[in-house]
RNA sequence: GGCCCCGUGGCAGAGUGGUUAUGCAAAGGACUGCAAAUCCUUGUACAUCGGUUCGAUACCGGUCGGGGCCUCCA
């Protein structure tokens, strides 16, 4: 099957063809860490562990290697540290650590290699000292400036050009830039900064060079596919690419740039200065992180997409369907078993559909709903089997479906004891047909976010809170 | 001013030049002590105005509405 995605250099759906079938590459632009992850970060993350899911289902686990970024270079770690009187190793260190917890959560896989850019320095000194030899860099009051006159494919990605925004800038220029669209590859710090010695004196990197110098160094001078955020293109890709191509002389750094969409959070613009933002955290603490990672799949990854309390309930109801379907199959004491029977994969038909995730749940949905009229005919044991086999396997592409049954529905067990005996209790009561203690039990269970079943052998229960 | 995206039924959200997904919610039915779960059925949606076409929600153009980016900001 041909995996097609759209490449935003191209502007067009383009048949993606690896340079190297046995290692495909791909980098993707990571948080900066001064701050807990938002689901605007969530998003790249989660879209791109899909993407990468996908390659290694195509390509093989081994034949794909994956990098995303840490930015711990940067003046809102140097800002936020000193507003909390911590060093920035202590802020990198503890922000990094609740990052990959967070993504652990919504199911993200690690990574590669996952590298900081203070990790990088000496490469991204030699990065550009070497663009500084080639003509493409010059220095000036003790920055080093990239030249983007030097290369006359710069704006080929966002086709951005000077002409076209150069009157309406918004923006003071540095004054002593040559031309206006020149960006910072190196710029002084001051004494109590961030900064390492470097040939033009104390300072750090700008923020650009970091991503040419790591994925040239993990990935080499070309690549597969570089991924981000829609709001990278510009300036941050553009650059990145215009740095890379003139550092090694090739006309493209990556072969195909992907982008997603926007998130916005209850209809409205997500601002961190009107508190207008989820962090992954604080969902976490009410909502199954598979939860957040279905709604975060249910929109296309071009699409904007619109995070919000009622969105995650609906993941959340849906999820309980799928595994109660799944849940549903075993209590009847079936087991997922791959039969022989070719079935094609329409999740991974959907997949290589750039990505198309939406339609890949819908496929979820078809198998469980043959599942259970299956179950509701009681025929074909096999082809039961097959079918939760189908739903799970294809699931993974997905990272959905992974989570153990018992603890999706009950929870951490603390009072599977307690419920077990009320439960005891009602269907004493329903065989006397003592209905109305019977019901009241109900009530009670229903209070809690509990919910029965009554079957024709026994009662079982879910937490649908 | 420049570049770009979006507007689908109560909601979410795919897709397609003609047979009109999927999920949630709603209504009816089967089942059940009542429920729940599940299955079945129902609702004829594609901002607007033109154009192309035998035929457009889908292609092209205008309009209206919403959103993003435009240089040290991730």
């Amino acid at each position: 099957m041909k995996l097609k995605i759209t490449n935003t250099l191209m502007r067009k759906k383009q048949v993606f063809h690896t340079i190297d079938p046995l290692n495909v590459r791909v980098y993707v632009c990571g948080p900066t860490v001064y701050d807990y992850a938002h689901v605007g970060n969530a998003r790249p993350a989660v879209v791109f562990d899909v993407l990468v899911r996908a390659l290694r289902h195509i390509y093989g686990n081994a034949h794909v290697t994956y990098v995303t970024n840490i930015t711990d270079v940067d003046d809102k770690i140097i800002n936020r540290s000193k507003e909390r009187c911590i060093t920035m190793e202590a802020l990198t260190k503890e922000i990094i650590n609740i990052y990959k917890t967070d993504m652990a959560a919504i199911g993200v896989k690690k990574p590669d290699v996952q590298p900081r850019a203070t990790e990088y320095i000496g490469p991204m000194i030699a990065f550009t000292q070497r663009l500084i030899n080639l003509g493409h860099a010059y220095i000036t009051n003790n920055h080093v400036l990239f030249n983007v006159r030097s290369t006359a494919n710069y704006g080929q990605l966002s086709h951005r050009y000077e002409k076209d925004f150069i009157a309406e800038s918004r923006i003071d220029v540095l004054s002593f830039k040559r031309n206006p669209s020149d960006f910072v590859l190196w710029k002084p710090s001051a004494n109590d900064q961030q900064g390492w010695d470097s040939p033009w004196g104390y300072g750090r990197p700008g923020w650009h060079v970091e991503c040419s110098a790591m994925a040239a160094d993990n990935l080499g001078e070309t690549f597969d596919i570089h991924g981000g955020g829609i709001d990278l293109i510009f300036p941050h890709h553009e650059n990145e690419l215009a740095q890379t191509s003139c550092a090694f002389g090739h006309g493209t750094m990556a072969n195909y740039w992907m982008h997603n969409g926007f998130v916005t959070v209850e209809g409205k613009v997500m601002s961190k200065s009107r508190h207008n933002f989820y962090t992954i955290r604080d969902l976490l603490s009410r909502w199954p992180g598979e939860a957040i990672r279905f709604l975060l799949l249910s929109t296309h990854y071009r699409q904007p997409l619109n995070f919000s309390k009622s969105g995650l309930y609906e993941a959340k109801t849906q999820l309980n369907k799928l595994y109660g379907t799944i849940n549903r199959a075993r209590e009847s004491g079936y087991t997922p078993q791959c039969s022989l029977v070719q079935d094609n994969n329409l999740v991974l038909s959907a997949l290589c559909d750039d990505l198309n995730t939406p339609l890949a749940l819908t496929a979820l949905h078809q198998i469980a709903r043959k599942i259970n009229i299956a179950l509701n005919n009681k025929v074909c044991d096999w082809e039961i089997s097959d079918l939760m086999y189908k739903l799970l396997d294809w699931s993974k592409l997905l990272g959905l479906l992974q989570s153990d049954l018992k603890a999706w529905f009950k929870g951490d067990g603390k009072e599977d004891e307690e419920i077990e005996a009320l439960i005891a209790a009602r269907n004493a009561a329903r065989k006397a047909h003592n209905f109305r203690e019977a019901d009241k039990i109900r009530d009670k269970f229903k209070a809690r976010g509990i919910k029965l079943e009554d079957g024709a052998a026994n009662t079982t229960w879910k937490k649908i809170k």
